[in-house]
DNA sequence: CTCGACGTAGCAAGCGCTTTCTACCCGGGA
DNA sequence: TCCCGGGTAGAAAGCGCTTGCTACGTCGAG
């Protein structure tokens, strides 16, 4: 019925050993005899099989990458630029690796259940992107599961995450603090003394550490951070939106909104537009990611900018083991701080 | 090494057909045997092999989604719609499908070799979704291609793409021509004479029903139809910002656009504005897809709803068997004009 | 002319699991 | 009491491939 390696070897007339040689290139295989093997294998139009060939090598050529939310351009980026460098052994046809991405939707389970799945699969290597979930039970479960991946060669790398403590995984963090910090202080600079704060979901690592650094610029200039100016919801335009007519309530003399991240602030921006408010006339707006359609906003949006694709990039090759770790098995990328129209000076006397 | 099914099953006092059979689930074992395996598995923490699982059994669990750019939402939401569907036979943890998506970034080669990988690891089914490519000899190989994965035992199914003469795969198919006309019929019926299309790369179908339904509202009135107001490009901001700086070249007078894709039209409403031209006061522009962003466009987009969450939901139940395909093979799925503030009457005397 | 090294190809033993077929045990009807 | 059938468990034969080891020439050096 299907084709299989020994077809190939009689149609050869060779062992399958040599067929199996031929196809892998890792062994010496006479120029006559490779072309004869190839031909049959065209003739054939034999695919090798996957199962097969990976338990008897113990090794597969799957590359799972896992994302948050696949609709989300944040993740679809950075898989597209993993993928990029995802790339087979080099060589003969059909030498590639099958790099595909994994919708954990943010679900915790989700997550275990693809790096099991992955893991069952001996993936050869596995990318995950984005912020962690931060429950203590979760994140033990993960740190546990990355350790045995390891453990059975399965190289891990964290793109965009924060390393995780005992498992043996390269990490490449996004200073989210960092940005939230030069964000914050941007508006600072601008003048604005009140502002709201629209977070992304409470146990994240991202959604901490961009709200850590608001609060430290606050701190830094005594500024005080009204707790009712912060709200927390899920990272899409409708939590912007929503949030922001709440904030709108609880303290109508805001000068300024940030978001946890450019969809969120779109969102902001349509419920300030609703209520009539300008931007950046009566209030400010500000994003994180900086990704494409951000600069098309109106007024274009100022945002920090995050090097998605290099990361990616990065990770894939890391992930690959084209390019070594950086020192300690992590690196800190670094965010850029996009001013653009959506943020301008308070309307004067609005502060006081 | 790593833990096996002997090992569990020395632990559990049986045979490893009997483990074997408990996680499966699919032959009587009597509880308290049951009960016994269970819990070795759980000391030993056994990860089921599936190579050699997939290799016995000569079936796997993987479920490829191939989409043509991961970064974009169009994708992105398909994806996700399609496999949330895709759930294992239920029942047994680890019990569940690897759905997995695939970035062929709109290489025919990437294609191919996704479905060859796929093949190789002979995936469960297969999902294909967005424009096919109209290259002759590619479209030929995609066929071969489809129709020896379907012999093989693996479920086809497109989505949001045309069907394939002779493959044994189910399509669900938007109405892109449908939807391209009433686009323009609404264009024509608000007054519009002189409108710039800006389309899709040539060779996608894609684009070319799109086009094709924008140049049958023009015939149906009468409106001559010129060339130079026609622009290809990708299907991304860049494309519609520059095709518009090259249509307002070609014919500044024209009073509407319409982008092939709302990314395309959002890049178009830049060029606009910075050309000092107002929305809809001085052109008119419209999308096509309604993706999220597209509501908080400023103004707000004019475009055709494609019903993407629906549809890849509906194509990974078919996928999983869960649902009949349609009568014949195919269904239309169609879309809905939605009519927003970026389209209006042309300038009074704008015409003649 | 002989021997060892080298370059190629084949043999055969698995890789870890599924599944068919067989074996066993037990209870109930003859 | 014996036999038969239903319910469970085991033995064993692969699934299609990789790879260590062996075997066979051939060629150059001694």
């Amino acid at each position: 019925m299907t084709v299989t390696l020994a077809d190939v070897a009689a149609r050869a007339q060779v062992s399958p050993a040599t067929v199996s040689r031929v196809l892998n290139g890792n062994y010496p295989v006479a120029a006559a005899t490779r072309e004869r093997v190839l031909r049959a294998v065209d003739d054939l139009d034999y695919v090798l099989n996957g199962p097969a060939s990976a338990l008897a090598a113990a090794t597969s050529d799957l590359v799972g990458i896992l994302v948050n939310d696949i609709a989300d351009p944040f993740f679809g980026i950075m898989a597209a630029a993993v993928q990029s460098e995802i790339v087979g052994p080099g060589g003969r046809a059909g030498g590639e690796r099958l790099a595909v991405v994994c919708n954990t939707g943010g679900s915790p389970e989700r997550e275990l259940t693809y790096l099991t799945l992955l893991q069952r699969q001996r993936a050869a290597a596995v990318v995950l992107t984005g912020g962690a979930i931060e429950d203590t039970a979760h994140a033990a479960a993960i740190a546990a599961k990355l350790r045995r991946l390891a453990e059975a060669g399965t190289r891990v790398v964290l793109c965009g995450r924060p390393p995780v403590p005992d498992a043996d995984a390269v990490a490449l963090a996004f200073d989210n603090r960092g940005g939230g910090r030069a964000l914050t202080d941007h508006l600072l600079d601008l003048g604005h003394r009140r502002i709201g704060y629209i977070a992304g979901p409470e146990e994240r690592t991202t959604t901490r550490h961009r709200l850590e650094g608001h609060r430290a610029a606050l701190a830094a200039r005594g500024v005080p951070d009204d707790a009712a100016w912060t709200v927390h919801g899920p990272y899409d335009r409708r939590s912007g939106y929503e949030a922001t007519v709440e904030l709108l309530r609880r303290e109508p003399t805001l000068t300024a909104v940030v978001g946890a991240n450019d969809t969120v602030a779109l969102g902001a921006c349509a419920a300030l537009r609703e209520a009539g408010l300008s931007i950046p006339g009566d209030v400010s707006v500000a994003g994180f990611d900086d990704l494409p359609f951000s600069v098309d906003a109106v007024p274009a949006l100022t945002t920090v900018r995050l090097p998605l694709t290099e990361a990616g990039a990065r990770a894939g090759r890391i992930a690959m083991g084209r390019e070594a770790a950086p020192a300690g098995g992590m690196a800190v990328v670094q965010g850029e701080l996009m001013v653009r129209g959506s943020t301008g000076v308070p309307r004067p006397g609005a502060d006081g």
